[in-house]
DNA sequence: ATAATTATGCTCAATTTGAGTATAAATACG
DNA sequence: CGTATTTATACTCAAATTGAGCATAATTAT
């Protein structure tokens, strides 16, 4: 065995919020010109000296340059290949790169924070969004310019038949990643112009902001994982004020899959969970006024939220 | 920013394989004497100056270490708790640690490798084992001590509760991380011990072999992994033969969920999930002869082997 | 007052699930 | 040779869940 080189671990942080219609994704504006001026997550080194474990490091950076209140934790996964974060100012740095998602307590969030700083997470991959129907970006820029480069590359023929429903309207909502990951082998994305990979900047057509580093990945990653995980487990409420109406909840639930959902049916489904408890009040807006509920803690708490599996009644809406 | 100290990365590989009724995990024995006898996963350093990605320094060590044929290879999570790693001839090392799940495939792997090296699951976690029923050493030595770090530690008793069963037969079979991470906390496995956070060896009326460094750890979770993913992921495949029966086949979602299915519905879910096509050969073994069926690959591959949800018939069998 | 808007209650057919019973095709063994 | 045993497979049936929609209630907007 030889002896390992230097390794450095990077931590980076996709922070989600949802405000009305929209899943947000906290940022920081680029500080200095050679960025490219493109924003990027909070992240920052793992010091295994002063934080006893990666939470512990990660909660540190976010506090330190985003100060947002962190509900909910996780760690998705652990990119180390070679070429794909490059930092600009020590090429030879050999970094691998922790990506974790964290969910924002909508209260303290809402406060005294920059608005700004919150991009809505389908400006990043405006092909996630099914909410009005399928994408038009999908038919006019994405398929043609991965049909041309599937003739360059067939073997790839199957992947991306997989990840970008094949036949017809067969789309999994939770293959962001592998999505995002065939748009940047393609070429498709700015990131794969930047660090040297497409000769052209084929990107051009494509549209979706891109991020430092390689933080666009960890945010699609972070997209298909929630959209997984609040299948199976009630993580949605920590998206939620305290109390919130029913429209509220299934409102975040479409932005976090990125498709409409059946009204009536997601009401029996969530009073059939008994996750909630109603509180007597009521909300006033436009039409009929709506129930208040309570997320209902402990006691029944961590059950799966099941049966939330899309209906999806698709357009409608806009 | 302080500059970061130096970190080292470990990458650990479960290798798992099915035989008959067992699922089988791959282990190295160790090789001098201080290492406790306990057997370990094959691991090494992550070298990027060698290994392009990580996976590629895991098939390296793999390769080195075990010589197995790796067919599906899935990354599982990154451990980097200081004091859950500690290695004996360097205790000051920052080392992160890297856990991969890896499936052999069965043909390549059954040929001339060493079976004793080839560990039964569930001889590390015999509480996951429920073919035969409920295993008897939940009630007999895990829950008694438990309630006893419970008068304790009160504010664990929510996390007990949702690990291992409320009320009565509530145990969800993917919590086999949380359940380990438990029994470590409350000083009931050998590695609290060896590692100084339990004073006395409370684990000795404990069932259940522990491994060196964090590899028990880490095979928890590939374990609860590979249960979680093969009910929407095609993935039991990689463990079958080229050709197998229906029966083959559910003795393998057995061993991997430890739970009995229900043989009519199994065959019922199997034969509408379009993943098998037939051979028309026949099997021949005790009984009437069943049909040799082998895994439809490309066209429809990949597609969720929905409704694998299972139906658990309990005890039988034994 | 009436239209528009939103919330909520209820129905109904189609499908899926859970738990069997029944039958078929082989071997084991006296 | 015949009968028990074993295993595979086919089929049934009620209960529960799902997908889709109609109907009605309680507000605000004009």
């Amino acid at each position: 065995m030889t002896d390992a080189p230097e390794i450095f671990i990077d931590i980076s942080t996709a922070i989600m919020r949802v405000a009305g219609d929209d899943l947000l994704c906290r940022m920081v504006e680029p500080q200095d010109e050679t960025a490219n001026h493109r924003p990027r997550l909070p992240f920052g080194p793992f010091m295994p000296d002063q934080h006893r474990t990666m939470e512990i490091g990660l909660r540190h950076w976010v506090r330190e340059q985003v100060g947002v209140d962190l509900g909910h934790v996780e760690q998705l996964y652990t990119f180390a290949d070679q070429g794909r974060l490059r930092d600009s100012e020590a090429p030879d740095r050999h970094t691998v790169s922790v990506g974790y998602l964290a969910l924002a307590n909508k209260a303290a969030s809402e406060s005294g924070d920059a608005p700004s700083l919150w991009r809505n997470i389908y400006s990043f991959f405006p092909w996630e969004d099914w909410r009005d129907g399928r994408p038009a970006c999908l038919d006019e820029a994405i398929i043609p310019a991965l049909d041309n480069w599937l003739t360059a590359t067939p073997e790839a023929q199957e992947r991306v038949r997989l990840a970008f429903g094949r036949d017809r309207d067969q789309w999994d909502e939770e293959f962001v990643l592998e999505r995002y990951e065939i748009l940047y082998e393609a070429g498709l994305t700015e990131e794969s112009y930047l660090e040297g990979r497409s000769p052209k900047p084929l990107y051009e057509g494509i549209p979706g902001a891109s991020l430092q580093l390689d933080h666009r990945r960890i945010l699609a990653t972070a997209l298909g994982r929630l959209r997984g995980k609040f299948k199976y487990r009630p993580v949605i409420f920590d998206l939620m004020a305290p109390t919130f109406t029913l429209t509220q909840l299934q409102k975040t639930a479409e932005a976090i899959l990125g498709v409409c959902l059946h009204k009536q049916n997601f009401r029996r489904m969530v009073e059939k969970s008994n996750f909630l408890d109603s509180t007597g009040k009521m909300e006033k807006a436009r039409g009929r006024p709506a129930e208040l509920f309570r997320f209902r803690h402990g006691d029944r708490a961590d059950r799966p939220l099941s049966g939330l599996r899309i209906s999806s009644s698709r357009p409608r809406r806009g």
